[in-house]
RNA sequence: GCGGCUGUGGUCCAGUGGUUAUGACAUAGGCUUCCCAAGCCUGUAACCCGGGUUCGAAUCCCGGCAGCCGCACCA
């Protein structure tokens, strides 16, 4: 078995990661956290709330996971999140069929499906592998539909991406920050993608959860108030220049916005703080690349891109994260979809004054003239510019109204000169979106920490999970299942449980297969309740890692535990050495 | 979607037409002053699903589902 096929073994025999419906034949692409991959999860997403929500002060919000046609129109995933399909009907292959004209039309997504069906027949184009003839030209959409309400009426889809409902709330967002820039919505959930070939177990989900953050910043200024506090840290940086040398570069993030590698300090702060907390939740930095999207890839709206990679054994180099300035895109588009206006007002620092002229058409006089006219005649009028009315002044003016020149007497406009004072302008925020897929980050996590070593010829697995995403912390294990020593085994299980920690009580079988038990699935420590509790009032508490152990008072484990998880404490300080041999 | 390979207790596997489906590990209960998966006793637990061929199918055939690999697709 190779290391895929270990992780994934052991994922599911110890109640990480389930194939889901398995009592009814399963599905691809979906699948169950159990009684350890939920918590797993659960703490992992916490930490992203300490990175995402808490310390920065950015905004959790809950939106529904199905969605309204408008939304999909707008965000172009109706369009653009499907694909014109073709298949042979010989050989059953499938193509692409707008690939297939490309060298005939230059831009065949403009098409539309029965265009670019006639444009294969017109140009006799047969199946690349067999030369079959090629079916209609049918569209695949990868986002599941559903009905809302009785009847057809009202078309539904799950969402591919919690983005959008950050988007869609964009005006009470800016009502709930006070109507200024920056500020940021959250949010983590369920999406959904109809994937046509779900493969490589929880990489490719139909069912998947993303943590994503939309960021709306002032386009004309993307620095970043916290810049200093990332501006040392060190990464490899994997830039469109250093791909095409094939070799990562190793810079500071102050450097690398310097320099413009990375395009601004808003989006390297945010990559750096990406980077923080996956090796916060356990993803091996020597197995993590930051990839800059090449230019072809990009989106066409997107400033700059950054895509978090890992390294897995056998599938190589996957996306868990990108980090985004995906411009107003997205709110241009939903505001012109929507007809509601997406902007901020901001104030400058000084209000500009500015002469300006007024122009004041006589509505008295040109009413009677013009009549139902009047009022166009009049916003033409105001429209005209300073230059227009200085060459008309003490003449005539020549205005077209719907299509007809109409011809005033410069009298019947008057006009005057203010000072005005503007005191800021209409900014469409640009967006950078950090978008985590969770559930990919939870296999690196558990591919990253799955380590076996070699025991008195014995091989051990262990999960080298960090404290603060283990599902299990502590396990109470008495020597042997006897009441002297299970009866305070116990007690200390609910001492321990009743100050928040998680714990797990285990009196079945030696106590070697038990400390291995709780290795495989991560525990950080074991607490051993042996005879010496009866005689010294102390137990011992074992380091996962290391397999040292530690004698401390019985009084102080409560303590010295969430001092150890938290990692107030060094292990070898938190109590006395214990020297055990194997007995024979 | 296409093609190839595969599907037996929780896990890994034996069984290629014939009684009650082999074994190991894991797991549960008990015994044991037992500290790193290997003691002793006793249990629980499986032929992916549906159809067909046959007196009889885990075994042969067809279809479905799932997994792995390749293609395509996706990012």
């Amino acid at each position: 078995m190779d290391k895929n096929e270990l992780v994934n073994e052991l994922a599911r025999r110890r109640g990480f990661l389930w194939p889901a419906f398995e009592l009814y034949g399963g599905a691809a692409g979906f699948y169950d956290y159990g009684p350890l991959g939920a918590p797993l999860k659960r703490r992992i997403e916490d930490i992203w709330r300490q990175y995402f929500v808490i310390s920065e002060g950015f905004a959790e919000i809950e939106a529904p996971t199905i969605g309204v046609e408008g939304i999909y129109q707008a965000s172009g995933h109706l369009s653009g999140f499907s694909d014109p399909l073709t298949s042979c009907k010989e050989c059953k292959e499938i193509y692409r069929a707008d690939h297939l004209i490309k060298h005939i039309i230059e831009v065949p997504d403009a098409l539309s499906n029965e265009e670019i069906y006639k444009c294969i027949q017109d140009n006799e184009i047969g199946c690349p592998e067999c030369g079959g003839e090629l079916s209609e030209v049918y569209e695949f959409n990868l986002m599941f539909k559903t009905m809302i309400g009785p009847g057809n009426k009202m078309a539904g889809y799950l969402r591919p991406e919690t983005a959008q409902g950050m988007f869609i709330n964009f005006p009470r967002l800016l009502r709930y920050f006070r109507d200024s820039l920056p500020f940021a919505a959250v949010q983590i959930g369920k999406s959904f993608r109809n994937e046509i070939s779900p493969r490589q177990g929880v990489i490719r989900l139909r069912e998947f959860t993303q943590a994503e953050a939309e960021i709306f910043i002032d386009p004309r200024d993307k620095s970043h108030p916290r810049f200093a506090e990332i501006a040392d840290i060190k990464m490899k940086f994997y830039s469109q220049a250093a791909q095409e040398k094939g070799e990562e570069e190793e810079m500071t993030f102050g450097e690398a916005a310097q320099r413009g590698v990375v395009a601004h300090q808003a989006l390297a702060y945010y990559v750096a703080r990406t980077y923080q907390f996956l090796l916060a939740v356990g993803v091996a930095a020597d197995k993590l690349r930051f990839r800059q999207h090449k230019s072809d890839e990009m989106a066409h709206y997107a400033a700059d891109c950054w895509d978090a990679e890992v390294f897995l054994d056998r599938l190589g180099w996957i996306e868990i994260v990108g980090v985004a300035d995906r411009t107003d895109y997205d709110l241009v588009a939903h505001a012109q979809a929507s007809r509601v206006n997406l902007s901020v007002f901001v104030h400058y620092d000084q209000p500009v004054k500015r002469k300006k002229l007024v122009i004041k058409p006589d509505y008295k006089a040109l009413g009677p003239r013009f009549k139902a006219r009047a009022k166009a005649v009049g916003e033409a009028l105001k429209a005209l510019s300073p230059e227009e009315l200085e060459a008309s002044r003490g003449d005539k003016i020549y205005l077209t109204i719907e299509g007809e020149r109409i011809e005033i007497d410069s009298s019947l406009v008057s006009f005057e000169s203010v000072e005005e004072e503007i005191r800021g302008e209409e900014v469409v925020p640009h967006v950078i979106e950090p978008s985590f897929g969770i559930d990919r980050i939870i296999y690196t996590v558990l591919d990253h920490s799955f380590y076996q070593d070699d025991v008195e010829g014995e091989m051990r697995s262990v999960l080298r999970f960090n404290p603060a995403v283990a599902p299990i912390e502590v396990a109470v294990l008495p020597l042997m299942d006897r009441k002297e020593l299970s009866d305070p085994a116990r007690a200390i299980v609910q001492e321990l449980r009743s100050s928040g920690m998680r714990v797990d009580y285990d009196a079945s079988g030696s106590i070697g297969r038990r400390y291995r038990r709780n290795d495989e699935i991560g525990t950080p420590f074991d607490i051993t309740v042996d005879y010496e509790i009866r005689e010294h009032g102390t137990v011992t508490i074992r380091d996962r890692d290391s397999m040292k152990q530690i004698k401390v008072s019985r009084r102080q484990i409560a303590d010295k535990l969430s001092a150890l998880l938290a990692g107030r404490i060094k292990f070898e300080d938190a109590g006395e050495p214990v020297a055990l041999g194997k007995k024979e």
